[in-house]
DNA sequence: CCACTATGAATGAACGTTCATTTATAGATT
DNA sequence: AATCTATAAATGAACGTTCATTCATAGTGG
């Protein structure tokens, strides 16, 4: 007997792994209860529905993505110089890193925007993750713009290219891993990136 | 009693419009042919399985997307006046087009997107579009740094980086509308080719 | 009259959910 | 320490529903 939030983390994590490999709509509770070593009726048992559960598992995956994003965004971090190009170094490599571009991670993630369209619960998890993302990304382009006196460049626009292209490339990863690299997906998210504030990246 | 091809066309309409509005996973055989105005039996007499006629609805609209881009891509076309530039400033107008961004047709796509990494007919069909995109761009890109002899740009990367920021673009327009318009989306697809071939775009 | 198209009730498999029952843990009592 | 009691965790068979598919029947065009 464990814990009822170590009982959720392992559903959880059951179900990331259920959904990459089956898919969001091949995903059944027998599956997750069973890939978890656990019997059916557990999952109703900490999460009151499988819708629930689906939910909450979209939740875990974003707040574990915006975790990270944040460390690295939030100014008063201690990890890095605190030099402007070496947290933008830094937001790329995160974007582009192992942890965030394996497999499981992005098939949960484009599973749950697929059906986004159609489930307002899920929409708005999304959305609001995507919101955060943009709010600061935009507020380190905004300062990028400031300190390197970059002249016709708005801030906005290019947070909203620059997160377009990572997910763009993410997708790309995705769907085919066999014409598109992690390193070259790197390398044209560093090209978008040099365009842009060629002072801050070498 | 309609011909093959009409019923077929009928049913692969409902159900775009089902999965726009329901999800991939809740559309099934009963509200595709209601929407269709038809019976339950008949999406089994025109397509044998449901798995068939979800995977012919892709292609479908695959197929739909990938005539619009090569009759701009393909170079004997006639409705342009034939210049690299003219070509460029089309396929940007196409593909922030009404036509392929609205809500329906990229929610279709999305949908089949994220069920893609678990169901090899779905990755195939994504996987196999892609690829062509990726061809007739980088094809265009490569014509385009040779006509205007620019200095250090590869444009497989160019290329694979306009196609991301696409992806991405088409992602937020579908999740989040009323953060990105399709004016927006577009002017930020236009700064990046006008980063890329600033003589080829005003 | 034959072949094709269309219908929708019927069928059985699969699904999420429930719940009576069992098992494990911790605190209280002797 | 040993035993008892209370509480929560865990199980999986059973239930009702939904689904894709089938098929007997009816309609239609050549």
């Amino acid at each position: 007997m464990r814990s009822r939030s170590e009982r959720r983390l392992q559903l959880i994590d059951a179900t990331i792994r259920c959904i990459a490999q089956h898919g969001l709509s091949a995903t059944t509770m027998q599956l997750v209860t069973r890939e978890a070593g656990l019997s059916l009726g557990i999952a109703n048992l900490h999460f009151k529905s499988k819708e629930n559960l689906l939910a909450e598992t979209l939740r875990h995956v974003t707040r574990e993505y915006n975790d990270g994003l944040l460390a690295i965004l939030t100014p008063k971090n201690s990890t890095s110089d605190g030099s402007l190009a070496d947290t933008l170094e830094r937001l790329l490599d995160f974007q582009l890193s192992h942890g965030v571009t394996q497999r499981q991670k992005m098939a949960v993630w484009f599973a749950y925007y697929g059906e986004a369209s159609a489930r307002p619960i899920y929409q708005k998890i999304c959305s609001s993750s995507d919101r955060l993302s943009m709010q600061k990304v935009k507020e380190l382009f905004a300062a990028i713009v400031n300190e390197g006196q970059y002249q016709d460049r708005d801030p906005q626009q290019l947070a909203t290219g620059y997160l377009a292209l990572i997910d763009g490339l993410w997708l790309s990863l995705l769907v085919a891993p066999r014409v598109l690299s992690k390193a070259r997906g790197k390398d044209v998210a560093r090209a978008y990136l040099q365009q842009a504030f060629p002072k801050h990246l070498d």
